[in-house]
DNA sequence: AGTTGAAATGTAAGCGCTTGCATTTTCCAT
DNA sequence: ATGGAAAATGCAAGCGCTTACATTTCAACT
């Protein structure tokens, strides 16, 4: 029944206006070389048209988006949420949209991700870790699209980082636990294939051992995906072995809430009985009971600078600086000395 | 030093396989259109040349994008997690993207939001409850923009929606709690302006001792945002009186986690000392010791049944039909019979 | 009043793709 | 072989915007 009016365009705010396209466009996006009376006309044609800018339209003919993408492993967990969170908010204040996809840890998918992003347009890209095809940075170069690393700091990537080492980060943690006596450990790892962060982690656990002149084998490792469950039942399969391990180091937090959680299932007192520790202090690690020791990692540092970073490559063309950022150990209650 | 070459071009390509353009565009979006033969060497010059559609043209000339947005409150807590990747997930499946933005539970900025998402063409939107000023329909309707309501079931809503009944919800529970003979009740709320979870959830409570004949005073109410420090410092303001409640009802799991965690850090045992629920069950709910007595949300269920429904209603033109979800109460530890 | 350069505005050419319509090719029944 | 309908392909007009370049306007000087 009701007249179906198209969006309306420029033409239409120019044709109300009484001034060409052009300048309705420069009243939107450079208002100073308007002059005052034109530019509040054109206005108020605005106001009144209820007029919205195409956005397609104006990608196609500036070939700016101001659009930077960001693919992440997964957002199912809070692993990612503050870090991103910081990052969306400074690329806002610069004026600029963040479109998120998940990879769910599959470098077929994160690959297919990048093309949609760069087909959609982002100016730049912000991507978790290093590991990924070779083919994919000479896409990225060919395309000339400017790209960050971050979760991961490395001084001679394909990319610039901005991120922690996450291997000295697990070195330092390991130390300490063994430090504290334990020599029967464990460690539940994210799957290492294609993700950096957990590979690096485990292998600061084995240098701990290692600098401590330890066996190799006082150190069992166990891969899993990052799933509550899975950090449950790797946990158990750990404990219920004739002689189990002291502690238990896990990969991220989400491993170890589920190996604490499964603790107490099996009527084992943390860290009486066993030493949990976890990695990226998320709020979870908080909630928990006992407190989860871990490795806090600076999320929302980590996310403002990586948007600024991206933000100067973008806008000036610079190969882009990356930046190692310090973490540290917050101690709660889930790791004390051996039996 | 080296020459830039921009993207290919759907030109590019067509030049290559010595076709025509329309035919290499029928070759990517409908194949069965083309002879075999033709399709082959297309689709060789496309890898030969690494050939990616420029997505802002294609929407330009097609007037569709395959992609919905999505408004949710906020992503830094787990709340809408869950029901988002199912939504996201089910989207894929049917060929479209998901394109997400948080209003910080800020009216302004949902609107602009809003017309952020219709300007770079989102073929459909997602909207969180029906709390919004009828411009923001009106805009809507008549730009014919189909969406849909989640998290909020309403019959007679402007829009379709697919969810649940907040008010019964937790009238439900709220009846438990009074029947398990407290008397002095609190209820930790969030913010309800402009959010109608947050005020039904309220209403149901207030609904509950009013159909057990108590007086309206029995409950004390608190309106906070909902982040884990405002659920605790709530609460220790609530327990710290004369004469505290006995249960404390808190208006998400959220909200209920930081109850939870100030009352272990002020002394208080619970449930002995004074119960604790929680709306919505996720996952932390279940993490949390002593487990959460929450009202369980089918969040991936209705994710998965609103992608569905707004499918539908982008490709069909159809004007969409909601659903009423079923909760329940899941019981853990942090409610028992009053002291 | 007449110049003149700067500031404001207008003109129009694309940006890369889809699609209605026109044209050519294919293939079958005759 | 051949006519003709169906299938395959080509042609070209936009989609709504930005921007280089051309033109007009304006104000400040002679």
């Amino acid at each position: 029944m009701s007249k179906l009016k198209p969006a309306p365009t420029l033409d239409d705010v120019a044709k109300q206006a009484g001034v060409s396209t052009a300048t309705v466009s420069r009243c939107i996006n450079t208002p100073d070389r308007v002059v005052e009376a034109t530019r509040k006309r054109v206005q108020s044609a605005i106001e009144a048209l209820g007029y919205t800018p195409n956005f397609a339209a104006r990608v196609m003919a500036a070939k700016r988006t101001f659009t930077i993408g960001a693919i992440i492993p997964t957002m199912d967990n809070a692993i990612f949420a503050r870090g991103l969170q910081a990052f969306q908010e400074e690329l806002r204040k610069h004026g600029y949209t963040l479109l998120v996809s998940s990879s769910a840890y599959k470098p077929e998918t994160e690959e297919e991700q990048i093309r949609t992003l760069v087909a959609r347009g982002a100016d730049g890209l912000l991507l978790i870790g290093h590991d990924r095809a070779p083919h994919i940075y000479d896409f990225l170069e060919q395309r000339q699209i400017p790209a960050l690393v971050a979760w991961s700091f490395a001084a001679e990537g394909k990319l610039p980082s901005i991120g922690f080492d996450n291997r000295q980060a697990m070195f330092d943690l390991a130390c300490k636990v063994i430090g504290l006596g334990h020599r029967r450990l464990a460690m539940i790892s994210g799957i290492t294939r294609g993700n950096d962060r957990a590979r690096l982690r485990l292998e600061g656990a084995r240098d701990a051992i290692r600098h401590h002149g330890l066996d190799p084998a006082a150190l069992q490792v166990v891969e899993t995906p990052y799933e509550i469950e899975n950090g449950a039942e790797a946990f158990s399969g750990l404990m219920s072995q004739d002689t189990p391990p002291t502690a238990v180091m896990c990969g991220n937090d989400v491993l170890a809430a589920g190996a604490l959680l499964r603790a107490q299932d099996m009527g084992l007192k943390v860290p009486q009985d066993v030493s949990i520790t976890g990695f990226d202090d998320i709020e979870l690690a908080r909630l928990l009971r006992p407190g989860l020791t871990t490795v806090h990692v600076p999320h929302r540092e980590m996310g403002g600078k990586a948007a600024r970073a991206l933000i100067e490559m973008v806008e000036h063309s610079t190969p882009g600086t990356g930046e190692r950022l310090h973490t540290h150990i917050v101690e709660r209650q889930s790791l004390s000395p051996a039996p």
